[in-house]
DNA sequence: GATTGGATCTACT
DNA sequence: GTAGATCCAATCG
């Protein structure tokens, strides 16, 4: 059955977020993330985690142009939601990290399952549990996650984060997934022997070569 | 107006 | 298990 539902108190003060990210990142292991869509509770323990810095890294969005309309939350106060949207499909869920005025955050890329698995296996359509946040597109989507939860403070019922119940058996670390700039910084944080961890990389990262003739 | 960007999904070997 | 196509928005010139 489902362990206990977090206790308020366990709740994380939005303090927890204002630092390095490369700090929190790994902290957020086995915390427990739970989103209230549609009055039902989905969740569960954050067992991958990346960290992204400010002007200073290659592979975050503030890097590119500095603070732009899109990523302007992230520049915002800590302990906020930054969800952006990509590949046209799918979302992805951040925890704004570093004082206002200063970008970080922390991406979530994996979630195992606890809360309201029934319908997070709807949401993903009857997918195994294992596949169910095995990815930072499926994460957003077993929770219900989108737009609307943009620049939102993780402290409220639609979407909150608790400490961790018990410390995770052991964290790995490695270099981060899906960049093509900066990859090489091992920021990218998870919990070792962990079914739910998402796989990282798996086909070719860059097509590159499109539209091959192909008259239409 | 054109190009880039990255994860997921589906089909096939 | 592997490979390729898809998809929408933001950014750039």
């Amino acid at each position: 059955m489902e362990p206990a539902f977090p206790d308020a108190a366990d709740l994380l003060p939005l303090s927890f977020f204002d630092r390095d990210p490369r700090d929190v990142a790994p902290d957020l292991l086995g915390c427990r993330l739970i989103s209230h869509k549609g009055g039902v509770p989905t969740g569960g323990i954050i067992v991958e985690a990346e960290a992204y810095l400010g002007s200073d890294d290659p592979g975050s969005h503030a890097a590119t142009r500095g603070m732009t309309p899109r990523n302007a939350v992230m520049y915002g106060p800590p302990g906020h939601a930054y969800v952006y949207f990509t590949y046209g499909n799918h979302f992805m869920l951040n925890f704004v990290c570093e004082s206002e005025g200063t970008a970080g955050g922390a991406l979530i890329r994996a979630l195992q399952p606890v809360w309201g698995i029934a319908t997070m296996t709807q949401r993903r359509s009857g997918r195994p549990l294992t596949e169910l946040a095995s990815g930072p597109g499926k994460l957003t989507a077993a929770l219900g996650v989108d737009l609307g939860d943009n620049a939102r403070p993780l402290n409220t019922r639609d979407l909150c984060v608790y400490g961790a119940d018990a410390p995770v058996d052991s964290v790995g670390v490695s270099g981060r997934v899906g960049l093509m700039h900066g990859y090489e910084r091992e920021y990218r944080f998870f919990v070792k022997d962990n079914p739910f961890v998402s796989r990282g990389r798996t086909g070719p990262l860059r097509p590159k070569q499109r539209n091959e003739g192909s008259p239409k």
